[in-house]
DNA sequence: CATATGTCCTGAGAGC
DNA sequence: TGCTCTCAGGACATAT
């Protein structure tokens, strides 16, 4: 479930391939269901082509490559990982759920590959104006590492939803998944299934705040590689932030704040919540 | 408009 | 052993 710390830290790991050129896109052939490209896969290897790889940047959980050299103008092309995916330099885990591969005019870095295992992450070529569009505030909110507290506030201080489920909503705040959402309230001590509107101007600061480190936190751990082993970084290494989760996947463990209580598990738009009642109470 | 629910996808693991 | 079932949660479509 790659999140904000997991394609940040695929970013910093592809950011060397800026400069070089795709001189071949390969598709794999695949017995899988292919995966959503946009355009399609013949008009996307005709345009991509030659192109030059300007800037590789984060947007919320997707990876953006900027391409330049295009005589109609600049494009962007998106990738989002979504459960499953990796963008890789290194040879990826197994070429069953290879999707696509970018041939560099580098020596040192020959290949860009998307991989995904369950196919749901998609790779779209974007015209300026449709990247301003599709990734702009119309769907997505601020990202979470430079959203200020007060502008958290004024994004979510309305709503009558649970601040768990709130957090999910990439329109209103773009890099928070199910399980950074858990991490978080539990270091700023709000109880998931608070409605926003009732949180205080202080409990936004403690979220706020929370937020920031735990992010931090987990980008200089590399993200958190589960138990099924599938997130990797951009060198198929694993991430080691799941060893230093405080709550996600922790149900029945003592929670590592009191030491007191065990961490619950509850279901909030069927997704897994991980807390602990004492530490989190509602205020 | 805001919020809730269903859907896609694969492989692991449980239960029989 | 091999089958069927459930579960994991990204983003989006559709429903309320």
């Amino acid at each position: 479930m790659p999140e904000l710390p997991e394609v940040e830290t695929m970013r910093r790991g592809v950011a060397p391939i800026a400069g070089s050129r795709i001189v071949d896109v390969h598709f794999p052939r695949c017995r899988l269901k292919p995966i959503l490209v946009n355009p399609s896969r013949r008009s996307l290897r005709r345009r991509l082509e030659g192109l030059q790889i300007a800037a590789v940047e984060r947007i919320g959980k997707r990876i953006v490559l900027k391409l330049s050299g295009d005589q109609v103008g600049g494009h962007a092309l998106v990738i989002e990982p979504r459960m499953t995916g990796l963008v890789l330099l290194a040879d990826p885990p197994n070429t069953e759920h290879l999707r696509l591969g970018l041939k560099l005019d580098a020596e040192e870095i020959p290949w860009l590959w998307f991989w995904d295992r369950r196919g749901l992450g998609t790779v779209q070529l974007f015209s300026d104006e449709e990247f301003a569009d599709r990734l702009g505030p119309r769907y997505l909110g601020p990202d979470a590492l430079q959203v200020t507290a007060d502008e958290l506030r004024d994004r979510f201080r309305s709503s009558q939803r649970e601040i768990k489920v709130a957090l999910l909503d990439q329109k209103s705040l773009a890099g928070i998944g199910n399980l950074y959402a858990s991490e978080i309230l539990h270091v700023a001590k709000v109880h998931p299934q608070q409605r926003c509107h009732r949180l205080t101007r202080t409990r936004w600061q403690s979220i706020h705040e929370a937020m920031q480190m735990v992010l931090t936190e987990a980008i200089r751990y590399e993200g958190s590689t589960l138990g099924d082993g599938t997130y990797r970084n951009a060198l198929n290494q694993t991430g080691s932030y799941q060893n230093h989760h405080r709550v996600y996947n922790r149900a029945g463990d003592a929670c590592p704040c009191c030491e007191d209580q065990v961490i619950e598990r509850i279901v909030q738009a069927q997704r897994s919540t991980f807390f602990c009642k004492q530490c989190q109470r509602r205020r």
